[in-house]
DNA sequence: ATATTTTGTGCAACCGTTTTCGCATTTGAA
DNA sequence: TTCAAATGCGAAAACGGTTGCACAAAATAT
């Protein structure tokens, strides 16, 4: 390994105090003195010892990412790369190490959230994929450890959180249709329970209102799930009774099912959208029109959030502003509206 | 934080150093105290501090991950997801903590392994992406600073990496391509200079020859490079002459290039088959039939390697057994072939 | 000219763990 | 029974930074 404070101390003929804080850029050290520091640094290729500074009380530059561990979402859905990418962006140029782990379950995710914290290894935590009721979260709050949530927050004036403006996308995509002509637009969603649904459902609902088009409950339908077989399912139910000539549906697995269940049932000229921008939804013919959720820059946004956190004092953490994001989303047209 | 190891140490009535010991399974502890301390430690939830083991000498079970800035690369192949999947299963049974990082170009990987090395943060690194010529794998040499490379390496014998067999592969397709009643099988490779065109380009030789087929010249290409673009190119020389019934390409992308030239061109009827299993080979139709490279794997072995590696005496390492892994790839048959 | 504040730096204790050395105590051999 | 070796554990010095405190020198106020 490198030199070690000591050897740029005795180089610059200072103290390792003195390195410490220049180090920081404490503002009790002279100019002359920075300077003169600073060149034995890069004169040495010093790199100050992580362990070391976050052992003796600085917070270590780390944070920790948790990730699920669902084989099938994590290569359909190019999100959670992207996600961590844009965070490896940000953090690095802030300074930042990041740590990540795959997770089998919940269970799993609390074990590696206590290794993170008490390993001292960590200073802050980023959750990808938030549920409801997240035991982490409750976990994390209980510790009283920093933390960001990529997705909308239970309780989203006490959480730090990151996410898509999911009533405004989903206004976007209505408005989009409507544009194109349609008039009867059904609505395909996830469980009820989950918020991104009802957001979307808002959404859905205001951009009809405000075009002066009635909602038609018989072709809304909320699957039990986000897979392609809820999307079959929904698409049995809105299809069955009045024809729309369009479906937005919150999900891109949906859209999938739904179009198979057009396709085996020899129905035609309906638009369907969908959200994420998977991509099997890309490459498959004709192209799904869908909503890219711009993972990229929800994964930087997070990290801006959980670095500026931590940053700030603990006094003042209480009243952080913002303590939330919201990130642009993009409709993406392709053939299928 | 947590209790540290004085509070165990007091809890069970004992000195510090022999909680230290009992930490790591020290032969001089008696069974009665090492029972009595790792009761203390889990009725105070104890983990020990990570940055104050690694301080005091122990290597830090952390790896550092490096990988490439390459959008389009990232989210069209789901390898790289997949090998920090199979990474991170392996080091956490291990009990090991992940770095990551995606890097702009080489000489910002360079800089990410210099931070790694001099920070004590991480005790060894892998290499997701291996260059010809890589000048990290130099700087890793040149520090004497563990590391193993997902790929096969251009010195095979003093550095440790985990590949697919190549040869193997190829010949496995060839011999599927056969075994379908297709006689005149051509080659569609990346540039030559790369190990892996040869050893695939290798396959292909001796699997024709082993069914006593002969080798035709004009039936063989190499692109510049990976892309579509040169898929096309190949299309256009290799269909120019003598028409094969099958080609073997060596990337999806050069695949997907050669099938866009054969629809533009009107030519139907010929086998193609690709490389990685990337998803719009999965959804596109036809499918593309394709061989898994099985990245999950490769980032566990990967991984295992390393971590065996790290805990070898640095004496022995020099004839560490075995210093790679061979995985196991998959056909994959779809439409197209 | 003296008193007070500000500025610039060093000393030394501390963060939590590891590990060498050393000292009892027990075990086994002579 | 005596001595050497093995066993079981504690004391204390690292590891490389950080930071409160002290203190001298310089700047400013009186």
């Amino acid at each position: 390994m490198g030199a070690n404070i000591k050897d740029v101390a005795k180089f610059a003929g200072v103290s390792p105090s003195t390195v410490s804080r220049v180090i920081h850029d404490n503002s009790r050290i002279s100019q002359a003195t920075k300077e003169r520091v600073r060149n034995a640094m890069v004169e040495l290729g010093y790199v100050p010892n992580a362990a070391a500074s976050s052992l003796a009380g600085r917070t270590p530059r780390t944070l920790g990412l948790v990730l699920p561990n669902n084989p099938g979402e994590l290569f359909k859905n190019p999100f959670f790369i992207n996600a961590m990418r844009g965070i490896s962006v940000y953090a690095q140029a802030r300074g930042y190490f990041l740590l990540y782990s795959f997770s089998r379950d919940e269970e799993d995710e609390i074990q590696f959230i206590r290794n993170y914290i008490n390993s001292g290894w960590v200073s802050g935590v980023i959750l990808l994929a938030a549920r409801k009721d997240d035991r982490c979260v409750d976990y994390l709050k209980l510790s009283d450890f920093p933390f960001v949530l990529i997705g909308h927050a239970a309780d989203p004036l006490t959480t730090c959180w990151v996410d898509n403006d999911n009533f405004q996308a989903m206004y976007q995509v209505v408005t989009y249709l409507l544009e194109k002509g349609h008039r009867k637009i059904g609505f395909l969603g996830g469980p009820e329970t989950f918020r991104v649904t009802q957001d979307r459902y808002n959404g859905y609902i205001q951009a009809l209102k405000g075009r002066g088009f009635p909602l038609e409950e018989e072709l809304v339908f909320m699957g039990d799930d986000f897979t392609e077989d809820s999307g079959m399912k929904g698409g049995k139910e809105i299809l069955g009774s009045i024809m729309p000539d369009a479906i937005a549906t919150t999900d891109d697995q949906l859209a999938f099912g739904l179009l198979k269940y057009m396709e085996e049932n020899g129905i035609e000229g309906i638009a369907v959208t969908g959200f994420n921008n998977t991509v099997r939804g890309i490459y498959q013919r004709p192209g799904l029109t869908s909503v890219d959720v711009n993972a990229d820059l929800l994964g930087e946004r997070a990290a801006e959030l959980l670095i500026n956190l931590l940053e700030t004092d603990e006094s003042e953490r209480q009243n952080l502003s913002p303590n939330h994001y919201f990130v642009e989303t993009k409709l993406i047209p392709r053939e299928t509206a």
